[in-house]
RNA sequence: GGGCGCAUAGCUCAGUUGGUUCAGAGCACUUGGUUUACACCCAAGGGGUCGGGGGUUCGAAUCCCUCUGCGCCCACCA
């Protein structure tokens, strides 16, 4: 097939992924192979493509495509998550939009919506994962929200309640006024704030004194129940049993003691809002104060607000503040930095919040995950390492977890509610089963029977399911392992061998599915968690679409190619480092296929003639690169095995560009117009073969489109599942000869350059062999260097341009054109500096306690250095001695 | 406040148990080169007191102490 002078990227990526799923390539199921597999992160189902969905995911697909080649049954599963509270965000953003208030919708109508949006946008980024060349079992993709991903989290939830590990709490939570829903810790974010510090004044009840309290929060006075004072604060005896009047709404409130009070902070006086701070929460307990909650779910005012019933919370602080000082209460304010919670997805200051949420005990269920991961014989491996420690610290000082959200789209809790009194609750995977659950409870309770309950008499609890309470199974539940657990899939696929994924979801979500895999299956989710980094632009700023500077995905796609931009994606990216992303690096990854593609047109253009022996000079060439292949190949192995991708594609990089294309294709390619012999051909075309399977995971549109230039191929014989080539004894003799014949063609070059000699003129050469090297790479260097001869001297050439390598000397006669003074000069300097060299090892020798403590390799290599400069100090002589 | 980690060439980073290959790679840069696959190319070259200071050792980028500057995680004193 006649092969374009140009790669045109679009074309062949379009036509090899089609025809990859039309051979179902990516498709597995199980046999008897060993199994390779991947869990995807599932991003987002209303989500776009960003920069580290293209990291992870060529990560992965990297790594599946690796194990393809190495012959496993690899399988990727792709999917995408519901992600109730950025979802619902949207989906009411949307209804806004029309003019529709989510508050006017039925539960119903709602979730209507949500999924209308759902199959609108869901799977948009699946479909621009396939543009990145993803090669994922899409006949396998999941959503969390599919019904049996559903039931299988309804069926965990009820296990869990039924253990105990569930349980309902009236606690104080992260409220996000603005979703109106409970946030998990993870999920709120520390920002520092510039904000003030007011003290304020109350009256003591019953006296003219007054007490000075230091607050950042003055709206919250008319939540407050208490003073409270340290008891071995001597300033403050005097108030001791008394009772203080709160500003503005002149409710009289106890003046409490406890030694929890900071003396040295603010005034030593704090106030006590019980239902707005977890703090204050904690001494309402202890002290059994009133519990006054002031706020709306907007966090607007409500009746206990007064004349600020239904402002919102900012616009208070702002006006009470004025009320304050006019009426005096205001002693002073001062600024001052705090931290404030945010959403994570809204953005939204949080407010703490008391109210009934369901909990998930998780000290216990952490236990077998934190031995899995930590430990010398840890079963999970975690890249970099140094994750570990911030994974034991999380584990070792674990929360429960709040599960609940006040949100629709997502699981709906499965408890039923049929009485007024606040256990008068069941919990069920039906509403028949909870039905009979109902009655049975019901009537131990009771002491006469009454009429059996009914599916109408009971409520469903109207709230859904955190997320992460779905995504936690998914290495499970995408295998139909917590339903159905003896099926065929979960036995061959679980546990998965590889995790991608940022550690911003260490905690909520790779923790988590740790622990649920112990829980479920009393084993591993997966082998090896790959952490990868953030992107990040050039200044250092992480990418985001709030500050633009996070290029459009598929337009670098089109750009640079999706093997361009997989390889500039990967050529800087450490695992766990953040990689500080540059479009150069995708030019560089367009720049690496095309030097490929190029070098294949060379091959394809030679004649080949079937009656010409092959020269010796490509015959140690051949020999030469298959060593060097095979070292690399170690070396590439090596990487793998350690999540070293990064290093895995340079040295393939360099293997390519540099051994392949620089030496290896210049040593055995004819001259002009001239054919090649049938032998260096078929060998080259091996070793091209081998190249590209290496390369394939990294890039594999080009790789494929080249390997069907090289041979009319049957679909079995497709690259994407080719076999990884096998390793081969490397002849490291070889390989240090080249190197040595490679600093000999060095030298010419640079003789070549310093006297202006074009490339075509061909040049004398001799060479005292005091090294005594043999000839194997003798015709490569004649052919390289463009030598006239290569002859073997005993004695110094007068009047011809020198240089040395090692102790070897090279001659290249110039006649009438040698510059006596230069060379003297440069020999000088180099003897100078081999002195000097020589000297230093030396000394290094006659230190008595080197020579003791040093190894034995050691010291034999600093004999060696020894010698060597030895030798080359009398070579140097003899030479200058000759000039002078 | 507690914990973890990082600092090596202009940039991004390797550097495994202290000693061959220890001062490296890629990119960028400088110089020279083009009828013969590729200027998306080839060749050659410059560039670093390994963040500062101190210590251990025959020997330190590597181990210890300390200072400085960054990053992350956890906890949240009103």
């Amino acid at each position: 097939m006649q092969m374009p002078s140009k790669y045109d990227a679009s074309q062949v990526e379009n036509k090899w992924y089609d025809y990859w799923m039309e051979h179902k390539y990516f498709h597995s199921t199980p046999d008897d192979r060993e199994p390779y597999t991947i869990a995807i992160p599932p991003p987002n189902v209303t989500g776009v493509l960003h920069m580290g969905h293209m990291l992870n995911n060529t990560i992965q697909d990297v790594l599946i495509r690796r194990a393809r080649l190495l012959g496993k049954n690899a399988c990727w599963v792709p999917g995408t998550d519901h992600a109730s509270i950025a979802t619902e965000a949207k989906v009411v953003a949307k209804l806004k939009e029309q003019g529709i208030d989510k508050n006017t919708l039925t539960r119903e109508e709602f979730l209507k919506h949500a999924w209308d949006w759902t199959h609108e946008y869901g799977g948009v980024i699946l479909e621009q994962l396939k543009k990145l060349g993803c090669s994922c079992d899409w006949d396998r993709t999941k959503f969390t929200m599919d019904d049996e991903m559903s039931e299988a989290v309804i069926k965990v939830f009820v296990d869990l309640y039924n253990k105990g590990l569930i349980y309902r709490g009236y606690r104080m939570v992260n409220w996000d006024p603005e979703a109106k829903t409970t946030l998990s810790d993870e999920e709120v974010i520390y920002e520092e704030k510039q904000g003030n510090l007011y003290y304020l004044k109350y009256k003591i009840k019953g006296s003219e004194n007054a007490l000075t309290i230091a607050t950042t929060r003055p709206e919250t006075i008319f939540g407050d129940t208490a003073i409270c004072i340290n008891p071995n604060d001597e300033r403050f005896t005097h108030l001791k049993g008394k009772q203080a009047i709160v500003p503005i709404c002149g409710r009289v409130i106890p003046i409490i003691e406890d030694d929890y009070v900071d003396m040295e902070f603010g005034t030593g006086c704090l106030k006590v809002t019980p239902a707005h701070d977890e703090n204050d929460k904690n001494l309402g307990d202890k002290h059994k104060l009133q519990v006054v909650d002031i706020f709306n779910e907007d966090a607007s005012l409500n009746s206990f607000g007064m004349h600020y019933e239904g402002k919102d919370r900012f616009v208070v602080r702002k006006e009470i503040t004025k009320e304050l000082e006019d009426q005096g209460f205001l002693v002073k304010t001062e600024t001052r930095i705090n931290k404030v919670g945010t959403s994570e997805r809204t953005k939204a200051v949080i407010e703490p919040r008391l109210s009934d949420q369901w909990f998930l005990k998780m000290e216990e269920l952490a236990q077998p995950a934190i031995k899995a991961v930590l430990g010398e014989d840890s079963e999970i491996k975690l890249f970099p390492k140094k994750f570990e420690n911030t994974y034991r610290h999380w584990m070792e000082n674990i929360r429960d977890w709040n599960i609940s959200r006040q949100l629709l789209w997502g699981q709906q809790i499965p408890a039923y509610y049929y009485g007024d009194g606040k256990e008068d609750f069941v919990v069920a995977e039906s509403i028949q089963e909870a039905v009979e659950l109902a009655n049975k409870k019901r009537n131990v309770t009771l002491s006469a029977v009454k009429a059996p309950l009914t599916k109408e008499d009971l409520t469903q609890d109207k709230d859904a399911l955190d997320t992460w309470f779905s995504s936690w199974l998914w290495p499970m539940s995408v295998f139909d392992g917590i339903r159905n657990p003896e099926n065929d899939d979960i036995k061959y696929y679980y546990p998965t061998n590889d995790l991608v994924t940022g550690p911003d979801i260490l905690f909520f979500w790779v923790a988590r599915m740790i622990i649920a895999g112990y829980e479920y299956k009393d084993e591993k989710p997966f082998n090896n968690v790959y952490l990868t980094g953030l992107v990040r632009d050039k200044q250092r700023r992480k990418m985001s679409k709030s500050l633009g500077n996070s290029p459009d995905a598929l337009k670098l796609i089109e750009e640079y190619s999706a093997d361009g931009v997989r390889v500039g994606l990967l050529l800087s990216s450490a695992a766990g480092n953040d990689l500080m992303f540059d479009e150069a690096l995708c030019q560089q990854g367009k720049g690496f296929g095309n030097k490929i593609w190029n070098a294949y047109r060379l091959v394809d253009g030679w004649d080949i003639d079937q009656n010409i022996p092959q020269p010796n000079s490509s015959k140690i060439a051949v020999e030469w690169y298959v060593s060097k292949f095979q070292k690399a190949l170690l070396e590439i192995e090596d990487h793998f095995s350690k999540y070293r991708l990064s290093d895995a594609l340079m040295a393939i990089y360099k293997l390519i560009y540099d051994d392949f294309c620089g030496w290896l294709l210049e040593m055995v390619k004819p001259a002009y117009q001239q054919p090649i012999d049938a032998i260096t051909y078929r060998a080259i075309i091996a070793i091209f073969e081998n190249n590209l399977k290496i390369v394939h995971p990294f890039m594999p549109f080009l790789t494929e489109d080249i390997w069907h230039y090289i041979a009319e191929r049957t679909p079995d014989e497709a690259l994407i599942v080719a076999k990884w080539p096998e390793t081969k004894p490397i002849n490291e003799t070889l390989i240090a000869e080249f190197e040595f014949a490679s600093e000999v063609i060095t030298g010419i070059r640079n003789i070549r350059k310093q006297k202006n000699i074009a490339f075509k003129d061909a040049i004398g050469f001799s060479v005292i062999n005091n090294e005594k090297t043999n000839t194997t790479f003798d015709t490569i260097i004649s052919k390289l260097g463009h030598l006239e001869s290569m002859d073997y001297v005993s004695e110094t050439i007068e009047g011809a341009l020198t240089f040395r390598v090692k102790s070897n000397e090279y001659f290249v006669p110039m006649a009438g054109s040698i510059d006596v003074e230069a060379e003297i000069k440069k020999l000088t300097e180099e003897l100078s500096y081999t002195e000097g060299f020589l000297k230093s090892v030396q000394k290094k020798l006659s230190n008595e306690r080197f020579v003791a403590g040093a190894p034995e390799q050691v010291i034999t290599n600093e004999r060696n250095k020894e010698a060597d400069a030895l030798a080359k100090i009398e070579t140097l002589k003899t030479s200058l001695a000759s000039l002078v």
